[in-house]
DNA sequence: CAATAATTGAAATTGATTATCATGTTCTCT
DNA sequence: AGAGAACATGATAATCAATTTCAATTATTG
């Protein structure tokens, strides 16, 4: 658990950045997250146990976690809102989303990923990163 | 070509709305118009032929194109504007973008539609729309 | 033409995110 | 441990696309 701590702060000493006491209770909160949490659902959050760490601080360490390939920022259709999540290139994952209940599902297709690669290359572009989301009903809420 | 602006006042009327000279204006540019483009530079390009529409107008009228199924919305990463372009369901697309160029490339890929499709399925969801998009680097960029 | 409801555009507002900046903290070197 | 340099913090202000407000104008219906 405290392997991602050591390893942002590794990041950290590698730029030549500091290692503060408000980085870690963020980092540490959204570590110990499952799911979908936006800067804001963070800040209320990490407030609980440390109280007195600035929003703007939050917003600071998620881009760090980001650089740090540590966290990874989504952006759902029709939601203002940016939302983040761990980030593991050995978990990467796509997403279904019921754009009546807001019911996400995340699942990984790798013979998509594969025809991704080969569209890529045909059209002379290498492939750093995508997105894939689809929305549609979830069951509940097409039989409702 | 005055096929869109027929279509368009269908929608209207079965609304009860209104066909008025301003959303005939914005409708009939945005539909001469190739490609993606902002709210902000529509309202530039019909300004030209039209001055007087305002801009608010223009997002207006994008949003009842949208939902008249006329045009369709991408919100491309690291771009903060919004961009538009027409919509014809026989003519869905997806998008390569070079990172550090802009480029963008569009294309088409049954086999990984019909892949989406299944896994939704298996999920129990039914599919209304997706969103696609490779990231990464055009020849031009990669050899630079 | 008159009545009604919708539309318009300027200006104000919103809401998420980022920039500023004075103050506080961490790290390095002695 | 202490000093100094560089970085971090957080309250506040700024940004910026997009939406809301509202009084004045216009399209539609009969
Ligand atoms: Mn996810
Ligand atoms: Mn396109
Ligand atoms: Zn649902
Ligand atoms: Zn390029």
């Amino acid at each position: 658990m405290n392997k991602k701590i050591a390893d942002l702060n590794r990041y950290l000493a590698d730029k030549g950045l500091k290692i503060t006491r408000q980085r870690e209770a963020v980092a540490q909160v959204f570590f110990d997250t499952d799911g979908h949490i936006s800067a804001e659902e963070l800040y209320i959050k990490v407030s609980r146990s440390y109280p007195g760490v600035g929003l703007t601080t939050v917003y600071r360490t998620l881009k760090l976690l980001k650089e740090a390939g540590l966290a990874k920022e989504r952006r759902f259709a029709e939601d203002s809102q940016g939302v983040f999540e761990k980030e593991d290139t050995a978990r990467h994952h796509d997403h279904l989303i019921c754009t009546r209940c807001g019911k996400i599902i995340e699942f990984k297709e790798p013979l998509i990923e594969k025809l991704q690669e080969e569209v890529a290359q045909k059209h002379g572009f290498s492939v750093e990163d995508h997105k894939m989301e689809l929305y549609g009903l979830c069951s509940s809420c097409r039989t409702a």
